[in-house]
DNA sequence: GTGAAAGCGCTAACAC
DNA sequence: GTGTTAGCGCTTTCAC
């Protein structure tokens, strides 16, 4: 039964005609399409891979043939033999969330643009799962490797791992001068939301961020202080408050800030989920804004944005860029390049009404 | 030059010593194990994967370099022996948004656990791109496939493939009663949330959901519609509002249920955005939730949920859950398993102070 | 107990 | 123009 198409004189024993072959085993291979197209292997190859000298008539003969039997050839193999997988890992910490996520998908989309494809790891900040992961990612011979995080901390370097293997840390920072990380600016991405706000012409302009513990939260503190004196305004007692990154904390904020006699004019977030409770707040409160106070926000996350009313100014990081620029930056290592150190991106201001 | 390895007794050129090799190619082979600790490859293979006949003192001897020279075997050489791949490919068109993510995680983390890597493609609803992920997927000889996906509408099967290719739909339908599609149940979730209303005395209970070309809308529809029935509660005329998926439809069909004679003493919101503007609208009328009218929302987004006042029951649906369920699935297909059809899995309720 | 050799699917160098 | 062949790194069967 079940023997299919092909072949033409096959005598006797049906069980390992080519036919039947065909049938039991897996995709058809390059060996098939040569039989079928009755010429060797070799040449069907070359025919294959547009090579060599071939007369016209082999050549669409064979692709006639690779294409009617579904030949695709078996990247493995190809693999093997170039000493390139032409695939590349990553290994997330964040459990891919919200920041890690456009990231990634601006990697991949630029990878499989030069027709690399992607593994996907998840290491949950568990450094035995990392470990595995990256045990498993080198036996599959990846070409390359991506490290993402949360930003929180400089990271251990990941490793040991094969010699040479290009290695991008992105929103993540390696702990080790000769790699390469990429990060947004967020010390220019606050520079950016308080000279928009001085702009605007308000002079008391606070600043409720998240824990200090982030790295961000204190490069973002640096840079509200630095707009501040380029404009000319003062740092006020009590207006740098920090807390966590909730709504709660926005909310609970606004009222410290408006139980002192001395009040902002301004509120630059380290976050949008602070920005809007404190929007939220202030509505409540009968406070105006933008009239009475200004907001601006950090991380232009939409889902909070424009759900606030008024919709919330922000600064973007421009996460998608960084994704794609680390797409870049790894192509160009696993071309040869060199590359290394920390590389900060910049951020952009998205005006909306709350400014 | 450039004269390859080998060969026991070679004179002069000292450029192909093994020692030259090693330093200048990629990662060590069985081969440089084999040649160091003094062993024929076919023993070397015996002593690394712990089979046969083999004195103690080869087989240690053979580990110890290997270790030594930091030897892990080629999966892809390994591969194209086994004609297993040991890899599946997910390939996602919600850009892996909020709702996949979870799902994609836990599968990857199944997955792992079974030491299968993970190929992660986005094809973002274009055909092409699919077609083009899947071309690339099946050259690596995946031993799997994920189809991921926002769940509006069936989609045409993925294809042609492989043949005998393992495939799980999930949060996904695909047009094809052959195939696996595993999915929240959603009018049991809708049933859940109408009954706990129910139970807590709630007499009047709205539905305020998002657009009716959502497939889960319809099915959320009809649970709310029988669980009412259940309770012996009525439908009521104008209480079954369809609208957008945002906070902003929720506040104004708030405003559109208290224009009316009737009032509801409960709303069970479409998703958890639609439910945080109703509770906004509420609280700004001055409408005390639970008190007067109680809230349920579908999805459990704890961004949210948590940051909601008064925090928002919500239906969970367990994506994760469903994640490994796909993970196991597949594992199990490919093992030579069958399975098909659509299958619902049940969703959980997630109480707190909103109900 | 150990080694030699065939073969997984493919490419590239070299014959003819 | 086309065929033959030697590997890529690994596993496995079969001699010895």
């Amino acid at each position: 039964m079940a023997r299919s198409n092909n072949m033409q004189d096959d005598a006797a024993t049906p069980s390992d005609s080519p036919s039947q072959r065909l049938a039991v085993a897996g995709p058809p291979t390059i060996r098939d399409v040569a039989r079928l197209a009755n010429v060797s292997i070799g040449t069907a190859s070359k025919a294959l891979n547009a090579g060599g000298r071939l007369s016209k008539e082999t050549r669409e003969n064979v692709l006639r043939v690779a294409r009617e039997i579904g030949y695709r050839p078996n990247d493995l193999a190809q693999s093997l033999h170039r000493a390139k997988s032409r695939t590349i890992g990553i290994i997330s910490n964040d459990s891919f969330g919200r920041f890690t996520f456009p990231i990634v998908e601006a990697l991949e989309e630029r990878l499989a643009e030069e027709g690399i494809a992607v593994f996907m790891c998840n290491a949950t900040d568990d450094p035995a799962r990392e470990r595995q992961h990256l045990d498993q990612l080198l036996g599959k011979r990846i070409d390359g490797l991506v490290v993402t995080a949360r930003r929180a901390d400089k990271r251990p370097p990941i490793g040991p791992l094969a010699h040479g293997l290009p290695v991008v840390y992105v929103f993540s920072q390696a702990d080790d001068p000769g790699a390469l990380s990429l990060l947004p600016d967020d010390e220019g991405g606050a520079v950016l939301a308080v000279a928009h706000l001085a702009a605007r012409g308000r002079k008391h302009i606070a600043h409720v961020t998240g824990p200090e513990h982030f790295e961000a939260v204190r490069l973002r503190k640096t840079g509200y202080r630095a707009a501040l004196a380029e404009a000319g305004l003062p740092e006020i007692d009590g207006f740098y408050l920090s807390g966590v990154w909730s709504e709660a904390w926005g909310r609970e904020a606004v009222a410290k800030l408006f139980s002192r006699r001395e009040r902002p004019d301004a509120i630059f977030c380290g976050n949008d989920q602070i920005a809007r409770g404190a929007l939220d707040a202030l509505r409540e409160k009968g406070v105006s804004v933008p009239g009475d106070v200004a907001i601006v926000g950090f991380d232009n996350w939409d889902v909070m944005t424009l759900a606030a009313r008024p919709p919330l100014t922000s600064i973007d990081m421009n996460l998608k860029a960084l994704g794609r620029e680390a797409g870049d930056s790894l192509l160009d290592m696993i071309a040869g390049g060199a590359n290394s150190g920390v590389k900060r991106r910049p951020c952009s201001l998205v005006v909306r009404e709350s400014s």
